[in-house]
DNA sequence: AACCCTCGCAACCGCTCACGA
DNA sequence: GTCGTGAGCGGTTGCGAGGGT
């Protein structure tokens, strides 16, 4: 039937964003969510198709992303799941708070990968190399299962005794009764607990649940995407700021490393008064004491997936 | 200092799948 | 059932950074 393209490709750029590019495509989504990629780039004003604009704020320019190097607890924890789910890069980074599957897959191929079979052990299998395997053979047998069984080396059943469909069918699961390796089981529990030691989180849920002593600012928002919640349940005992520039300031240690050619936060459109009056705002309300408190209600599911993501934030663990 | 090479990462391409109209 | 779209994925490319000569 011939698939439309997706995009025209005519008059369109490619290559690396440039941080106006960015500012516009955080800018736009801030305001309006995330929906119709294939508009946004025609509603941000960007030349640019829909599906970059997609995997340009997945990969990168995400809030909740975090930064740099996956730490080491991180990479046994990808070794694990990797070994359950095989190359299911998006399961994997589902695990894995502010991880992109596709940054997931690049420390796979460029790290992990050599780190094991350094260690003599099969990535593709997981199990112990033997004496006379060595780069050639792993790609010779590799080959050859696809060959055999027809599928793309992605779908090599990760592990023994566990099916592509039955991982697949199980995935959610097996990952919700605990019947990982051992590794695994520990990795789930010190995520849920909280950050690992060596993550460094663009923005930490301590570094958000901030008291202030000012008036917060209501949802006075011109748009309609975001509702600022009513009765919150959580009180944050970080004392660090006490009013919204503050939060602000301590919220440019964890933005993006853009260049954005300005001199504050504050003068930053998105990051600026926008962000304050819908995303925040419909995130955190204030008590008597002018604490921010966390709404838990189901106004949260107003909010952009990026902020709401029970995965990223793992707010069920704060409330 | 200049050149070359390797490495890592961001981004792209092409495809399949799921879903809704 | 068909079509359009977004999401997800594997594979690949391009380029800059860093190290070696």
């Amino acid at each position: 039937m011939g698939r439309q393209p997706c995009c025209d490709k005519v008059g369109l750029k490619k290559g690396p964003w440039t941080a106006e590019e960015d500012k516009k495509l955080i800018t736009f989504i801030l305001n309006n969510g995330q929906c119709c990629w294939r508009a946004v780039p025609k509603l941000a004003g960007l030349l640019r198709c829909g599906k970059s604009c997609r995997l340009r704020w997945i990969n990168y320019l995400r809030p909740d992303l975090k930064r740099g190097l996956l730490s080491d607890f991180e990479e046994k924890m990808v070794i694990d799941l990797h070994a359950q789910l095989g190359n299911r890069w998006s399961k994997i980074a589902s695990h894995l708070p502010g991880r992109t599957d596709n940054e997931i897959k690049n420390h796979w191929n460029t790290h992990i990968k050599k780190k094991l079979r350094k260690m003599g052990f099969d990535p593709v299998t997981h199990k112990p190399l033997s004496a006379t395997d060595d780069d050639d053979d792993q790609k010779t047998n590799k080959t050859k299962s696809q060959t055999e069984n027809g599928t793309s080396a992605d779908q090599e059943s990760p592990v023994p005794g566990t099916s592509n469909d039955q991982s697949m069918e199980e995935d959610n699961k097996s990952m919700e009764t605990s019947t990982q390796s051992p590794v695994f089981e520990s990795s789930i529990m010190e995520v849920s607990n909280g950050f690992c030691t060596d993550e460094v989180p663009l923005i930490e849920p301590h570094e958000i649940l901030v008291p202030v002593s000012s008036t917060p600012t209501c949802s006075s928002s011109d748009s309609d995407n975001y509702t600022a919640g009513g009765g919150g349940d959580f009180v944050s005992s970080n004392n660090v700021n006490n009013n919204v520039n503050g939060v602000l300031e301590d919220m440019e240690m964890f933005l993006p490393s853009l260049d954005w050619q300005c001199d504050s936060i504050g003068d930053m459109g998105f990051w600026g008064d926008d962000f304050i009056t819908t995303t925040l705002d419909s995130l955190f309300n204030s008590d008597s004491n002018n604490n921010i408190i966390i709404n838990n209600n189901n106004n949260l599911n107003q909010v952009p997936l990026m902020v709401s993501d029970e995965e990223s934030w793992k707010l069920d663990q704060l409330l």
